[in-house]
DNA sequence: TCCGCGATTATGTATAGACAATTGGATGCG
DNA sequence: CGCATCCAATTGTCTATACATAATCGCGGA
């Protein structure tokens, strides 16, 4: 019973948290220990393990942070729902990875008005038919090439002071996570043909492939805004990285 | 210089811990610590809030681990990239998917055999040319209509019984999924135009867009599957759901 | 001047112990 | 038997300490 862990893959000179804690994740990966199967109890681990109580504590609030396990005082832990793939896409901004890699940034602006929402807009964001919105369209410029198409709507009952911007030092985007954070945001990747306006915009030929990224934040509950920017999907991907466990950093680069 | 800390919110009676954190979350999302800024030292906020070095620690690394802050040994801590989105894309399985819709799902193994990887695959996965992989090429089908086409490269020195699978059961994923869990993972998410063979395979026009996601999968740092899923770009999109703040949940949906 | 190397410093990991908070189950009372 | 109460098990948070590891800084020698 207190015996050593009984998985130990070849090169086990990691540390001891990550021992734990690979140990723990491979038995919930692989179904060893299925959904609602009771995880054991810190001092079975320490037991297990020769370790502290310390260790095996902050491995459990790993994992239950992570969503792997649920864990409940005087209950114990059990395993929380099984393996579906997270993948973690950071969508950066423009600005910041055009400095990153050295390159010169900058955008303009194709159309800027207060407008109603129609109907299906309204539907698809939530909002009553006819709220006022800003419909912004901009064109972002790497080194001077286009590199996104970006048309956008901006909620002005929750962002009055949008309507009065007129967005030359900062783009739509930029100037909005300043004034506005997001609590909750929905995200939509799609592939499509480029028609003739894209096509000029972006220097493409009508029918090239483009990556298409919709965005809908919330904040606490009421819509801020809605972004869907095209990518010329030659030149541009989204990247993502991710490690199932969490403690190791979901570190990611998108390509924006 | 001893003193207490600046910003403590009107109902502060939490944890230090979360008091800790949320005093430098809010500096850095307001722009008062700026990327680039440098953290406090351990030290300085072990004095500043009285605590010991544990609790201060646990917060800094739980900061790092979520990409607030970038740590580094003798350098100390700075505030890393502010707006980066993160979206978190969720990629379910295909037959589960299909039963959740009530759609019937089958696959077809298009091509199977074992192949010694070539230069420009070696580089993309990390692996000496020459190694031998296990290369599968499948057609997945919603109510018998090609839903997605899928290449598939399994490393047969991490998984050697895949040599002697023939995937009657389980498509190759699937299968790999429930033998080998996976700790880390990288994606990367394109458009392209259909080619003929994927026209065909996939039931669409050439130059159709498609949706084209790359998954590479390690386990404890070694090399265990890479897939090229290619989706029809008009039928198929990628949904994500993420709310910032970290700790809670990041909860999201995709259709394969 | 430049390079290598050690000293210093900050972080990374781990230990052992302590007390608080929550809650499932046992106990005892009406 | 039903219900309130107490108890104990388990997790949550924190302390104080120790040693390992990495990287910068500055010193000394070529």
């Amino acid at each position: 019973m207190t015996e050593a862990p009984l998985k130990v893959p070849a090169g086990a000179k990691q540390h001891l948290y990550q021992r734990i804690r690979d140990d723990i994740e491979a038995r919930i990966m692989s179904g060893e220990w299925p959904p609602g199967h009771r995880v054991p109890f810190e001092h079975e681990l320490m037991a297990e393990y020769g370790c502290s109580r310390m260790t095996v504590n902050k491995v459990l609030s790993t994992l239950a942070a992570n969503g792997l396990i649920t864990r409940r005082r005087r209950a114990g832990s059990v395993v929380a729902e099984p393996s579906k793939e997270r993948a973690v896409l950071e969508i950066q901004d423009f600005a910041f990875d055009a400095a990153r890699t050295g390159s010169i940034y900058r955008f303009r602006i194709l159309h800027r008005a207060v407008e109603r929402l129609d109907s299906t807009a309204a539907q698809r964001i939530g909002l009553p038919a006819g709220s006022q919105v800003l419909s912004v369209v901009t064109i972002h410029l790497i080194d001077g090439l286009p590199g996104a198409y970006e048309e956008r709507l901006i909620n002005l009952a929750a962002v009055p002071e949008a309507s009065e911007e007129a967005f030359v030092g900062d783009p739509p985007g930029t100037w909005l996570l300043r004034r506005v954070p997001w609590t909750d945001a929905e995200h939509i990747v799609r592939a499509v043909n480029a028609d003739r306006t894209l096509a000029r915009h972006l220097h493409l030929q009508s029918g090239d492939a483009c990556l298409v990224l919709e965005r809908r934040t919330w904040q606490a509950g009421t819509f801020i805004t809605e972004a869907r920017i095209t990518y010329p999907g030659s030149r541009h991907h989204l990247v993502g990285r991710f490690s199932p466990a969490g403690q190791g950093t979901p570190t990611g680069l998108a390509v924006p």
